[in-house]
RNA sequence: GGGGGCAUAGCUCAGUCGGUAGAGCAGCUGGCUUUUAACCAGCGGGUCGGGGGUUCGAGACCCUCUGCCCCCA
């Protein structure tokens, strides 16, 4: 049973105090990191370092060699009689598991075959672990336990600790880019009174102290235009984002989305910077722009992101690869029957309008074939109720979506500036919620009263980050990109 | 909401036709001062996810519940 060996682990624990040695001592100095120490030259003396053992190779009671490994890498570690005085030896064979941090104070050599090994003179034992660590070569491997216990899949498992360095850099140089084009850094509310800036249901929660029902934000879009109002010019949030709805490999309902807002662009220079941005922040922390991805079918495609992106209008996309021609039926009856004589089912088929209509073949037909990079434009305007209507054609917005593996990635427009369209723009969507559209935005009145102060043409940009970096490290479930997803408690 | 798959030792996994529950790692005991998933010898460890049923007999077959993964809505 794991009793025996926590038992076993506690005894050891309990040897350690008798010995007058604190299982949990407060703190080791380190003078290298593993990988450091690593590479330093044969008979270096006084190399200090800290880790966790991986590995222990018991040669003897005279001679055990361990793998210790830390953030950056890996050593091995000797403990050998007569370097190390006898009765620490003897306490260590006794209390040292796999599993535990180890400090080491020591001199580097470099074994008979080869290896650089840290010889100790002293070694602490800095935390007693009292459970086993997950098999030393297959690592954690249950997918339910990769993600409650998240921190033993790190540990055990390289790719994974892998993936959210990656994260980590992705983000970091987005956020460097950012920077360095002169956009500035802020954060806004994620409790509000009124979900906004997205077709999405939020949670609810209550504000005790004010006696108030507030939603967590879906989108942190209409403060970030408000700080256009109030003079910003280049602004930018990583916004975590709550959308209280189906939980599917590309949607989790705790997300996080970057938004950026731009004054003076359109969407047309908004589209070539996206190009830009990603292309340089992708070379950067990939070194790849292609990268192969596992399309809806699980057939792996290659994802190129170099050179131009293709425009493709959402009508013309529909037209030639499901062979309907929206434009010419312009009767939802028409549209639904198309619908169903091509297995394109939904709960809502029959309540929904035109635009809908549009939306739900393109969802189901046509996105989750487009491998990508590519720039979908011309969405129906009523799909779209903060986006600047197109001067030329007033039925589609100015507005463009980034797909990539058949996964919408960066939603983006120019921004609707008009406080009198805004408001009849809400007056639309109140009446699809009347008919029972729980996702239609709400009027914000606060926001048009924002806007009728004057907020300068601008265009703006959100990028889903947890799937971009799933795309770009191979996987194909959101959940594989966040260290602690959601789980249901057992 | 519907369909499919998975759940066996702390971990990774076998388990054939329904006939006494298996291996490796980890643990315990012993050996070995140059190992690299160290090795050698021995020992212990199981409510086979929970509950119910069929059967002389269930890890396996049936029902049900729970959790996870996938597909569809």
């Amino acid at each position: 049973m794991a009793d025996d060996q926590i038992a076993a682990r506690r005894q050891k624990r309990d040897l350690l105090r008798e010995q007058g040695q604190n299982p949990y001592p407060d703190r080791w100095e380190r003078t290298h990191a593993l990988d450091a120490a690593r590479v330093l030259p044969e008979g270096t003396q006084g190399v200090r370092v800290a880790g966790r053992v991986m590995l222990r190779r018991q040669v003897s009671k005279k001679l055990v060699f361990l793998t210790l490994q830390d953030r950056a890498g890996a050593m091995q570690v000797s403990l050998r009689a007569g370097t190390l005085p006898d009765e620490a030896l003897a306490t260590l064979l006794r209390t040292l598991d796999v599993g535990d941090f180890l400090g080491i104070d020591g001199a580097v050599w470099v074994t008979r075959t080869g290896e650089p090994t840290l010889d100790a003179k002293d070694a602490r034992i800095l935390s007693k672990a009292l459970r086993p660590l997950p098999e030393k070569w297959a690592g954690l491997q249950d997918t339910e336990s990769c993600y409650r216990q998240r921190y033993l899949d790190l540990l055990t498992n390289d790719a994974t600790r892998e993936r959210f360095r990656f994260r980590t850099r992705f983000v970091r140089a987005l956020r460097d880019r950012l920077d360095a084009h002169g956009f500035e850094e802020v954060e806004t509310p994620v409790l509000q009174t009124k979900a906004s800036g997205a077709l999405a249901r939020p949670f609810t929660s209550h504000h005790n102290a004010l006696d108030i029902d507030v939603t967590l934000r879906i989108a942190p879009e209409t403060w970030l235009k408000r700080l256009l109002v109030g003079g910003y010019e280049r602004v930018y949030e990583f916004a975590r984002c709550f959308r209280n709805e189906g939980m599917d490999p590309s949607h989790l309902q705790d997300f996080t989305m970057l938004e950026y807002y731009v004054a003076y662009w359109s969407y047309e220079e908004n589209m070539r910077f996206t190009r830009e941005l990603l292309q340089a922040v992708v070379a950067e922390t990939r070194g790849s722009l292609r990268f192969p991805c596992v399309g809806h079918d699980g057939v792996t495609r290659e994802v190129d992101l170099g050179g131009e992106w293709p425009v493709v209008r959402m009508t013309d996309l529909i037209r030639d690869r499901a062979g309907l021609d929206v434009t010419a039926l312009r009767d939802p009856a028409e549209l639904r029957a198309w619908c169903r004589a091509h297995g394109v089912h939904d709960e809502g088929l029959d309540r929904m309008a035109w635009p809908s209509l549009v939306d739900l073949v393109y969802k189901r037909t046509v996105r989750p074939e487009l491998l990508g990079p590519l720039f979908v434009i011309g969405h129906p305007i009523e799909l779209s109720p903060l986006a600047r209507r197109n001067d030329a054609e007033p039925g589609v917005t100015d507005r463009f979506q980034l797909l990539v593996n058949g996964w919408e990635v960066v939603n983006a427009y120019s921004e609707l500036v008009d406080p009198d369209d805004q408001r009849a723009r809400f007056e639309e969507q109140a009446a699809h919620r009347a008919g029972g559209d729980d996702e239609a935005l709400e009027t914000e009145e606060d926001y048009l009263l924002c806007m009728e102060h004057g907020m300068p043409p601008a265009s703006g940009w959100g990028m889903g980050i947890d799937r971009m970096v799933t795309l770009l490290t191979g996987q194909t479930n959101l959940r594989d990109a966040v260290l602690f997803p959601l789980m249901r408690p057992l």
